[in-house]
DNA sequence: TGCCATGTTAAACT
DNA sequence: GAGTTTAACATGGC
């Protein structure tokens, strides 16, 4: 479920039917004060990176599905055990399962780096490369991972990304050429938004190069399994085409 | 059936 | 105190 771009595809999702609206009813195991939420009107809705913000007249709520989270609309199909956060409004319910809840102040919008979110309209690349320049010995497979840098970025957008623009994913910042550097940076963002196309088509998996893959479509060697650098995240790649330059 | 994974936080270590 | 490692959470696909 949850990289940036599936986070995108669930604001896009609830937004029409609930922003304007009213909060009946609120439940759920989340560890939150749920009648600070009980009859507030929802006013934006948001994502950041892999986070959902929904605005209200009082609190923030902040979602994060983590790795297993889910989501429904009018449908509650799943055991109460796990059924996190609930809203309610006139018509409809909106369910929130096996994820991180939490409330947040009502300005929370100046606690985030709009900038950094590599689907946003803000999104800066020049910004990205000065973060990244302040951590010239870290591993570019850790770097894209940094939600501070590339908000939204996961696992998979980082191994096609690191492919599609032939860099090794333990190249330390500091060695990548200043082109190769804008590249990644480039693609960060254009990846993202092929992900969100092809997963709104139900053809992401379709469309992968690297992950999870055996052999390179490129130059026909093996690709590589290996959980890389301080993440030690699962990282596929091709040790013929992928450039390595320390 | 058991293992593994698109993620993050906090506790428990050194 | 800093940095690193481990545990916890919890679901679905293969």
């Amino acid at each position: 479920m949850p990289e940036g771009p599936s986070i995108a595809i669930l604001k896009e999702l609830i937004t029409p039917v609930f922003k304007g609206k009213k909060v009946i009813k609120v439940f759920g195991n989340a560890k939150i004060d749920m009648g600070q939420l009980t009859g507030k009107k929802i006013t934006d809705l948001r994502s950041w990176g892999k986070q959902l913000l929904i605005f209200t007249n009082g609190p923030t709520i902040r979602i994060h599905l983590l790795m297993f989270g889910s989501y429904s609309i009018d449908e509650d199909k799943k055991p109460a055990r796990s059924l996190r956060l609930a809203l309610t409004i006139a018509n409809h319910t909106l369910y929130f399962y096996a994820c991180s809840v939490r409330l947040l102040p009502a300005d929370a919008n100046t606690l985030y780096d709009w900038q950094a979110d590599v689907l946003g309209d803000e999104w800066d690349p020049v910004k990205a490369r000065k973060k990244l320049k302040a951590i010239p010995g870290t591993m570019i497979c850790d770097a894209l991972l940094d939600q501070q840098i590339f908000a939204g970025v996961g696992n998979i957008i980082k191994n096609e990304v690191l492919y599609r623009v032939k860099l090794h994913p333990e190249n330390i910042i500091k060695c990548i050429p200043r082109l190769k550097l804008s590249e990644v940076i480039k693609e960060a963002r254009n990846y993202s938004f092929d992900f969100l196309k092809w997963k709104k088509e139900f053809t992401l998996k379709k469309h992968w190069l690297a992950h999870t893959k055996k052999v390179c479509i490129r130059c026909n060697l093996p690709i590589i399994k290996k959980y890389c650098g301080k993440s030690k995240r699962r990282t596929f790649f091709c040790s013929g085409c992928q450039v390595r330059y320390n």
